[in-house]
DNA sequence: CTATATATTAAACAAACGATTAAAACAAAT
DNA sequence: ATTTGTTTTAATCGTTTGTTTAATATATAG
């Protein structure tokens, strides 16, 4: 079992670096221990790291993106599920790969740019669905505001767990319940929020 | 007029760097050139790129949680003044200061433990207070969660920044506006969630 | 003014790093 | 078995990077 390609290696070697890491503090060196594999494959391979970086990126975009928008387009699914299911599918994939979200919004802050097309795709899909859905209901809040609640109360706890842990709120063993706990409290709390809009 | 110090211009540009590009992504000489001094004296004053970088990111700590602790323990100010207080000051110092939280957040991930003593004396002095003034509301609440949402809602937009603007579901120039609007409602917000709590 | 401490500079060092090269090992095709 | 194309290896190249050194300039004190 377990026959990866030497090009496999070196991409899952690389995604679990980089997301540690970020780009900069990467070495190739190191992505090479960690696959198994010559340094010189990696450029014989890819070309170079920064070839190397941005498939991985898109490929991390792809996971916390295409997540979102086909469903979140879908004008048969009501609003509360929507809500529900993307918190519930947000969490399971931030609970398996921690780093993600903070690795991608760092590197997005600096080469935003490269990547416009992987996101401007997710949203025109599903922002006049989405629109519909929270007027028909009377809801006031802007979509904008609506998509930054549910994706910050639901990621943020990710990229500020080591501050959680460091100041003595939380300890490392009980963040997993803490989390389980939010993805049931979250949608909730999106109702609340949502109903005293339109109040 | 602006008659710095060596030593300050080198922890000026030092802190503007650091916090733009993040540890490993930024050269001693770039420090060095930012700051208008040769590239000896980086090392002449602080010894190493690491030292100088420790004193940044302690400087910076203290801006963020320096901000929260003292009034947060005041047992005379109600819950309601403080969650407002607390939106408003990290609004303000969020905006004059962009990058700091995904750069806090990033390296505090690396180097979590350094920055212990800051952290945790930031929290036992706040704690018992809050707890005490949420359960006599009545309100359910779990201290973490309700921290968690207030730093969550107020802090994120300025994580996802790039994002916001990569997928074109903000402009650039709307983001301001976006902010100021956030700062008015993130109180009623968590004002809601907390009545939803004790129910 | 002179001596001494402090601050600044240009140059260089040593290690780390991304990338390349040339040869060797391997696989596939004829 | 030989040729041809592909993959892998060890060694090295040219830069970059953090740091140090030795000389020079500036300030301070007696």
């Amino acid at each position: 079992m377990e026959v990866l390609t030497t090009e496999q290696k070196i991409i899952e070697a690389a995604r679990k670096i980089f997301t540690q890491k970020g780009y900069a503090a990467t070495k190739t060196r190191d992505i090479a221990e960690e696959a198994g594999i010559n340094l010189a494959l990696l450029n014989y391979y890819f070309g170079s790291k920064e070839n190397l970086f941005k498939q991985i990126v898109n490929e991390e975009l792809e996971d916390l993106f295409g997540l979102m928008s086909p469903f979140l387009s879908d004008s048969n699914t009501t609003l509360e599920e929507k809500i529900r299911i993307l918190v519930k599918d947000y969490t399971k994939l931030l609970t398996e790969n921690e780093d993600l979200p903070i690795f991608v919004l760092n590197e997005l802050k600096n080469n935003g740019n490269i990547f416009n097309h992987i996101l401007q795709q997710a949203r025109t899909m599903s922002q006049p669905i989405l629109d519909n859905q929270l007027k028909n209901n009377g809801y006031t809040i802007s979509i904008s505001d609506f998509i930054m609640n549910i994706v910050g109360l639901t990621i943020f706890p990710f990229i500020a767990k080591s501050l959680l842990i460091a100041s003595g709120i939380l300890k490392e063993e009980e963040f997993p319940q803490f989390i389980r706990n939010r993805e049931k409290l979250i949608p909730e709390w999106i109702f609340a929020i949502l109903k005293q809009s339109r109040q």
